[in-house]
DNA sequence: AAAATGACCAAAAAACAATATTAGTCAAAT
DNA sequence: ATTTGACTAATATTGTTTTTTGGTCATTTT
């Protein structure tokens, strides 16, 4: 068995651990048990419990993010692209479970650990919007002056929001409104002239 | 001295206390030794502790939806009643630290004796935004064909905004993303031909 | 050498018991 | 009609013991 190959089994079975049972009620010794191993070979690979949590998130932005550069990078005009950019971050952190926890950490100080990641993502969506607006810019959908204004508003809102839509569980319902929002900032973006 | 002078202080030092140290760390032992009386005297006028709070609560927010209704009811042009209204919003209620308090209700089941109180205020929300748009719509300043979706896509985004801005005191931080986002909302209402 | 083990330890969490606070009651006093 | 304060039951706090768990490491296996 190769190293790499256990790695990987270690992170799978982590994953399934703390997607279901979270940070704190997962134990180092069931996720090393799932694949049949001491719990000694987890610190062979990872340096601690909170590494193998920031892995397995990673991991879980990691797609989130790759779906989101699609749509960022598609040929269609920028409006378009950001309203599916705003409810496709929605839809997908909405299924991103760890991602979920993470949230804690603005309340409760045994959750500083998530901190880079959650700021590595933050910088990557903030990176990401700005395209978008500069790119709706250059074609003269959007007429804003100050587009790093316009990329905090809309990360505020889409942020303000994480904690009611996951936390409390209501994105079902809300599912409606936020498309309607979407829309909203999409329009308050458009160029006026006809 | 008269009933009425009592059940006034009470709720005053309740206030005090409640304002300070939240509901749980404030004892009604404490809150009638303030105002120099037995305990008991506080059952006389209210019925447990719960009750003194919402009533300190409602009035906390009866002097914001005071507040709001001057705006709502000026005399000015719909868009700007209603950027004035979402500031001022969220100036008012983050002074409002009982309030704040409540918000915890959708995370901890121990406050959901708040849930009327906080149910009422919503529905005069709703009622307020409604009313701004409709005279909007009347004095063709706004052009939607929803009033209702545009009025919970506002309640949405101004509460959501709510636990990062006074739970985790970002306030200062989102002064002025929060002005931009009110302007934002306004222009996508507007009505768009010159 | 690289990977894996499992006994071991310290620290944290959980369980339990003992103690102290506090919300709420009520008969009596004002 | 209003207020008191002793009383109680329930809740919270504190201190103690037991159990669980994160992390280490000398040893073994591959």
């Amino acid at each position: 068995m190769k190293e790499i190959e256990v790695k990987i089994l270690i992170v799978e079975s982590a994953t399934k651990y703390f997607s279901k049972f979270g940070f704190y009620k997962t134990t180092m010794d069931e996720i090393a048990k799932h694949i049949h191993k001491a719990k000694g070979v987890l610190y062979y690979y990872f340096k601690n419990k909170e590494e193998l949590f920031n892995e397995v998130l990673k991991q879980e932005l990691n797609s989130v993010k790759a779906e989101l550069s699609k749509i960022v990078n598609s040929e269609t005009d920028s409006l378009i692209i950001l309203k599916e950019y705003m409810l496709t971050r929605l839809k997908l952190l909405h299924k991103a479970v760890n991602y979920h926890e993470t949230l804690k950490a603005d309340f409760f100080e045994k959750y500083l650990f998530v901190k880079d990641v959650r700021e590595d993502f933050a910088e990557f969506e903030h990176t990401q919007i700005t395209l978008i607006l500069k790119k709706g810019k250059k074609e003269g959908y959007i007429n804003i002056k100050n587009i790093n204004s316009a990329v905090n508003v809309i990360m505020m809102v889409v942020n303000g929001i994480e904690i009611p839509l996951f936390l409390q569980n209501k994105y079902a319902e809300y599912e409606n409104t936020i498309d309607e929002l979407a829309t909203m900032i999409v329009n308050s973006l458009r160029t006026q002239k006809k």
